[in-house]
RNA sequence: GUGAGCGUAGCUCAACUGGUCAGAGCACCAGACUGUGGAUCUGGGGGUUGGGGGUUCGAGUCCCCUCGCUCACCCCA
């Protein structure tokens, strides 16, 4: 293959019929997203570099490694959005939104990653942020519109995983008892625990090699505030209420620095290592890192083409109703006239746009999979009628123009 | 960034230990059917076997380099 152009790497080309799984996805979160109360937001798929360096954490895998940034005409350091909760809480506070407020999105986010299964370096998400709601029931009821999204797509196995992580005091409490603790034990962990044990020692808990070994670690849940174990179990009384099964899992981290509190995944089968479908938490001190004032809020994202590969989605491409086939240069004529009038009035039918014969036009209307094909020719225009084959039976009769068009 | 596997027509794949091995099916186009698709038959276009170098009388087939794809690690949706 001698292509000289070819699609970048960890990026994809949607076709129609993809196109159509996804439109279907996107009107049912839709659907419910109204029901919950949600508007729609679209920002700008590049923003400041600091913008996101400041939300996402200067010490992130994400900003140290995966950002798309470039230096812009005027000099200026910009960024393909790698996540989609800072854009918004930006345009929050710059649209001087009154909370509470709840909005939702549905955008492609770029991270340069090695791509995988279930990894693309460009890829959709739709998103949630409640912004404004510091309860317990907010925590909740977002996990629980995930949930709904999820099962309306059709999922039916489903693990939701949660944990807390507290105050930004909580975590720093913790993290130095967690050092401390891992420190005793350097020389029984692998190598990457070994360089993550300052930077990201929650994480080595995560680890598959190392997790295990640990398990008389301390648990987040001990250093936890009053406040904080207090706000964690009422989310998880609301889960209960509504009988959402959930596991606790208190080595759960997020890769994002601005997570506090409740932070949830859910996973599913399917999607080979990349097993998230749907992730998220709170986000307390966020707004006011960006120069708001304090305030609390909650949020989520899933990934799309996880939904699709999970579920094994697949949809058929848009067909047309009608297709004309046309016999001879005044039937072409008549057939370039009827066509405008028949999408005039909103029936989708296209024709051959190059001339051919007819058995080469009717395997165009095959291979397009209209429903019915409009014959015209020399027998039609001296009738003032055409001719319409059901393309499933072979049934053909004749109709005028007048009948077709009160048809549809 | 690290590791493993794979790269032959648009697609799915053949070609024994290097020797008419550059093929098949599907798809596409045309004809059989001078006004009719999806079936059948016939024919046609399309590949510098990802690219470059080497070994050899001779290389998709062996060696090296390179590019690309896939999966996994890391991390994440």
């Amino acid at each position: 293959m001698a292509l000289k152009y070819k699609r970048i790497k960890g990026t994809r080309d949607i076709l129609p019929a993809e196109s159509e799984v996804r439109e279907q996805l996107w009107q049912k979160a839709r659907k419910i997203l109204l029901r919950y109360g949600y508007g729609f937001i679209t920002t700008p798929t590049f923003e400041a570099t600091e913008l996101f360096v400041r939300s996402v954490g200067e010490a992130t895998d994400i900003v140290e490694k995966e950002m798309y940034t470039f230096t812009d005409r005027g000099g200026r350091s910009l960024t393909l959005r790698p996540e989609g909760t800072a854009g918004v809480v930006r345009a929050y506070l710059e649209n001087h939104m009154i909370p509470p407020v709840k909005l939702a999105y549905y955008e492609n986010v770029f991270r340069a990653e090695r791509p995988q299964k279930g990894r693309l370096r460009e890829f959709w998400q739709i998103g949630v942020e409640f912004i404004g709601a510091g309860d317990p029931l907010a925590d909740a009821e977002t996990i629980e519109l995930g949930l709904t999204l999820l099962k309306e797509f059709g999922f039916k196995e489903l693990k939701l995983e949660l944990n807390s992580i507290g105050t930004v005091e909580d975590r720093q409490r913790y993290r130095n008892v967690l050092i401390e603790y891992l420190e005793k034990r350097k020389d029984e962990l692998c190598e990457d625990c070994q360089r993550r044990l300052y930077r990201n020692p929650l994480r080595v808990l995560d680890c598959k090699i190392d997790g295990p070994k640990l398990k008389d670690a301390p648990n987040i849940m001990d250093y936890l505030s009053e406040d904080s174990k207090r706000h964690f179990e009422k989310v998880l009384e609301y889960l209960e209420l509504w009988g959402i099964d959930y596991e606790i899992n208190n080595r759960l981290v997020r890769g994002l620095d601005y997570y506090t509190h409740t932070v949830f995944e859910f996973k599913t089968a399917g999607l080979g290592a990349q097993n998230t479908v749907l992730a998220g938490g709170r986000y307390d001190g966020l707004v006011e890192e960006l120069g708001g004032p304090p305030t609390p809020a909650v949020g989520f994202a899933l990934g799309v083409e996880r939904v699709i590969i999970a579920l094994n989605l697949d949809a058929q491409p848009p067909k047309p109703e009608y297709f004309i086939v046309t016999h001879g240069d005044e039937a072409r004529k008549f057939a370039v006239e009827l066509i405008r009038q028949l999408r005039a009035e909103g029936i989708s039918v296209d024709m051959s746009h190059n001339p051919k014969s007819m058995k080469a036009q009717m395997k165009l209307a095959n291979r397009t999979g209209a429903r019915y094909t409009i014959i015209i020719g020399e027998d039609e225009l001296s009738s003032q009628k055409v001719k319409i084959r059901d393309m499933e039976s072979g049934e053909e009769k004749l109709l005028s123009v007048g009948e077709l068009l009160k048809l549809g």
